[in-house]
DNA sequence: GGCATTATCCCCCCTCTGGGGGATTTATAA
DNA sequence: TTATAAATCCCCCAGAGGGGGGATAATGCC
């Protein structure tokens, strides 16, 4: 008897760590080595398993399923890594294909669907839901290279997080100016290169999308 | 031995369907005694298999949990109904419960949780999320006199809250104007009274306080 | 009937903000 | 050496935003 290919899967929903072993188990040549519900505890867990293959979920909090397939591919750059998500969103794709995994799955596939897609991307081949490819192939046309710069990592130096932490904080130009002994001018400089990194318009989205991007925090 | 009680699981993903039979089959006194995709093909089932409890996921093409539940509410009025979703949207929530619902659970509750939240409704208990509960009670607060008034705990009014949320998007006052359609002057009315009720002078403060309040939420 | 609240809209005033130009210094990479 | 990037500061200007007054209609409460 073959030993069966391993696999760890990564969710931070029990419900569908649960469903996705139950159906990998389906497969007699598949087995479930691990489970973990973050990428933290995914990354401590694959030099003891040594898998084949890992299921992700894309969207977790703390390290997402990007930023952990960039991490597993560094390290271990044979283990394939597929992507789990509820989002056809053309961003995420691009994003996850650049990170080096080898399939994106929507999460409304069908049982037999998954198992197969499993397969593929075992035997070595890509998958990508066909849902998303679509959308892929539009926006590839009508913007030729500007989807790869566009969202590309937004990498803010060290000045532009300090003020972004203050923006955040509710306060004004001038405050900013005054609690990090800058002239306003700069203040001013330094927000309108922060804009552009976003791609946002004022203050308000600079300080949704340095939440949600987990840039800058909370004070709980 | 006794009788095991029945559940139909309804959810139109396949892996959450697994993940919930799996879950449920757990507990020796329950099992799951039919599944659907769609609200439509729970409602046939139900004459059927009379089950003791549904579990709806409140987010499906056609039909959805709350209307699902309205109508099961309807023919069946013993029949427990819990709603599984990933919004803690206060709408739902109050939405849900109008529709009769027993429970109202975030789809990232933890393994054991569940089955004894089963049981809890099961028993004839409500069971509502307490990640949501906070929400409500803000938002009884505004209706109710029970806990109202005293000092300046600011409460807002259904308008004010909708302006909120359209503020944490990051829109300008014009964009809130036209999204909801108002002018623009009532748009800077409700400002003016939202920020006195918080006590603040911007609206990046007003938007810091609506998050960490959690009176709104990001789309996570 | 009065009273309070809410939601809607208007005016004025002036500050703040965002976006467009720059410039200079310093350090670092090519 | 020569770019390149980061950090600092400056000017200008239109328009958005904040704070102060209002007004009107609808609702519900005592």
């Amino acid at each position: 008897m073959k030993p069966k290919t391993k696999i760890i899967i990564v969710d931070d929903h029990a419900i569908i760590l649960e469903g996705l072993k139950s159906l990998i188990e389906l497969d007699d040549s598949l087995t479930v080595a691990g489970e973990a519900s973050s990428s933290m505890e995914c990354l401590k867990l694959l030099p003891a398993i040594l898998p084949k293959l890992v299921l992700l979920d894309l969207k977790m909090p703390g390290i997402d399923g990007i930023e952990a397939t960039r991490l597993i591919k560094q390290r271990y750059p044979n283990i394939k890594v597929i992507l789990l998500t509820n989002y056809d969103d053309e961003e995420y794709v691009i994003e996850s294909i650049k990170a080096g995994a080898d399939g994106y799955v929507l999460k409304d596939v069908k049982k037999g669907d998954l198992l197969k897609i499993i397969h593929t991307v075992l035997k070595g081949r890509a998958f990508i839901d066909p849902a998303v490819t679509k959308k892929i192939f539009y926006n590839l046309k009508n913007s030729s290279n500007l989807v790869s710069e566009h969202k590309g990592r937004h990498s803010l130096t060290e000045r532009e997080l300090e003020i972004l932490s203050n923006l955040a904080e509710g306060k004004s130009n001038k405050e900013i100016a005054q609690t990090i002994h800058l002239s306003l001018e700069t203040v001013k400089s330094h927000l309108k290169n922060i804009y552009q990194k976003f791609n946002v318009h004022n203050r308000a989205q600079a300080i949704k999308i340095a939440l949600q991007e987990e840039i800058v925090h909370f004070s709980r």
